[in-house]
DNA sequence: GCCAACGTTGGC
DNA sequence: GCCAACGTTGGC
């Protein structure tokens, strides 16, 4: 089975590439995803040791900042279910049915330059990427392997 | 801050 | 099941 790849955005203000870097590990549970094309992803076809761009968004210069691995498949969000919670999904939790899970990622790589989005526009490796697509909302994309090496050789990978 | 694109909701 | 209204995302 081929390693897929993949890319996770993020927002900076919320939890950045270095706030990954300084979790315990590394690692943390990627939180917050409530789409069920991404759940559908992360359910189904992430596999440990795929690999991931994180992508910060919402930002002026928005792009990729570092690389991180999967270390634990889809398991379920109890965070849907706690109330309080920032992600507490109170529609599921009536129903009683838990929709939402989780997968857990480690930080492996920096990249000494980021690659920006409007660097990404002139790379012609990524002429079809989905990130740089019009509306392209989905919070967790597949990236091909191309994709994906064209933007580590880019950014210069640099190992944690 | 604006607004286009998208996903979801809810009336019918 | 259609589709208008709404809320959110996220680039610019």
């Amino acid at each position: 089975m081929a390693k897929n790849y993949w890319l996770m955005k993020t927002e900076p203000e919320v939890f950045s590439f270095d706030d990954l870097v300084r979790e315990r590990g590394r690692t943390t549970c990627w939180e917050g995803v409530r789409n069920y094309q991404a759940r559908n992803l992360m359910r189904d076809t992430f596999k440990k040791g795929d690999q991931a761009l994180i992508y910060h968004s919402n930002i002026a210069d928005p792009g990729v900042f570092g690389v991180a691995e999967v270390v634990k498949e889809g398991y379920p969000d109890k965070y849907a279910f706690e109330q309080g919670n920032k992600y507490f999904d109170a529609k599921a939790f009536e129903k009683g049915i838990n929709p939402w899970i989780l997968v857990d990622v480690r930080a492996t790589h920096r990249l000494e330059n980021p690659v920006t989005r409007s660097a990404m526009k002139e790379m012609a490796a990524l002429k079809n990427m989905m990130v740089l697509k019009r509306g392209a909302r989905l919070s967790v994309q597949p990236v091909t392997a191309a994709e994906f090496k064209a933007i580590c050789q880019r950014g210069k990978l640099k190992k944690i």
